[in-house]
DNA sequence: AGCCTTGTCTAGAATTATTCCAAATACGTT
DNA sequence: AACGTATTTGGAATAATTCTAGACAAGGCT
């Protein structure tokens, strides 16, 4: 999903964020942008759902995906959508890509350099204007590496 | 899906790609690949499903999957996934990254500059091995830029 | 040719992830 | 408190894909 407008985390709250896009900061979106807070792994939905849950025994499941949806449009949270699998949140807003170890499964965020563009290696048409990028490669993890290694 | 091998399109048919990984050109599989590489745009599996059944009235969308995974296996076709949507199917075996219009829907195929390596724009942590990379880009396309233009 | 093993295809059921829907609830304002 | 709107909820619905079991086909071997 893209942003309805770019945001600029340095200077707004999460709240003011939400309130810039005309929506309100309620307790279950402020639980599900917690959870992805406090472990910032690459959790699924369902992840988010479970681990919300033990703080909010009542919320649904819905709710998460709405929530993550609405996180999403207002630029809180990103999807990171790996292979065919389920789709995947990060908060991390900094631009990165993302390397996901096919050993583990393990997640892994690459930061841009801050010399280059993502689309630097790629010969773009005339006239083409890229206003996101979803960047992933496939690999193994330097933990696997040495484990590997080590057998 | 990672191939199975890497394959070298320059030297080797599909017939002696497939056999090389010890399984059948089939008709299936044939009529398959050929509608990928009929009309190159990222039909998904129904696509395909549609295109080939007019030739091939009795295949059945399951053996679509199956051909194409069959066929991404040996890395005659590569998968293009597109935010949430459905799998998408590709047989440039080349380099190259996706460009999808987010008025329009087109992906477009977008080369890897010669001197460029995929990764290079971001930082990588010591002893990671990349094995695959999926990288997309989205925006308005030449296009769809100009018929927003001329309005 | 007949038989065997294995690979492949098919239809339909099953699964998974996600979205939709209608009713209930909560919020912010007057 | 009353109102209008936003949000949440549970369950049903959908979409894409995968699984399963049986039928079919191909190639090797006797």
């Amino acid at each position: 999903m893209k942003p309805l407008a770019p945001r600029d985390s340095t200077t707004l709250s999460p709240e003011e964020t939400i309130h810039g896009a005309g929506l309100r900061m309620t307790d279950q979106r402020r639980a599900v942008y917690d959870a992805l807070m406090v472990e910032r792994d690459h959790p699924t939905a369902v992840d988010v759902f479970t681990r919300v849950r033990s703080r909010m025994p009542g919320i649904s499941l819905a709710t998460v995906y709405n929530c993550l949806d609405t996180l999403t449009a207002c630029g809180l949270v990103k999807t990171v959508q790996i292979e065919r699998g389920p789709a995947r949140f990060c908060p991390n807003l900094s631009e990165h890509a993302h390397f996901h170890c096919e050993k583990c499964g393990t997640v892994i965020d690459l930061p841009l350099r801050s010399d280059q563009q993502p689309h630097g290696a790629w010969e773009l048409p005339e006239n083409l204007s890229i206003t996101a990028h979803e960047v992933a490669f496939r690999g193994v993890c330097p933990r696997c590496a040495e484990n590997e290694a080590s057998k």
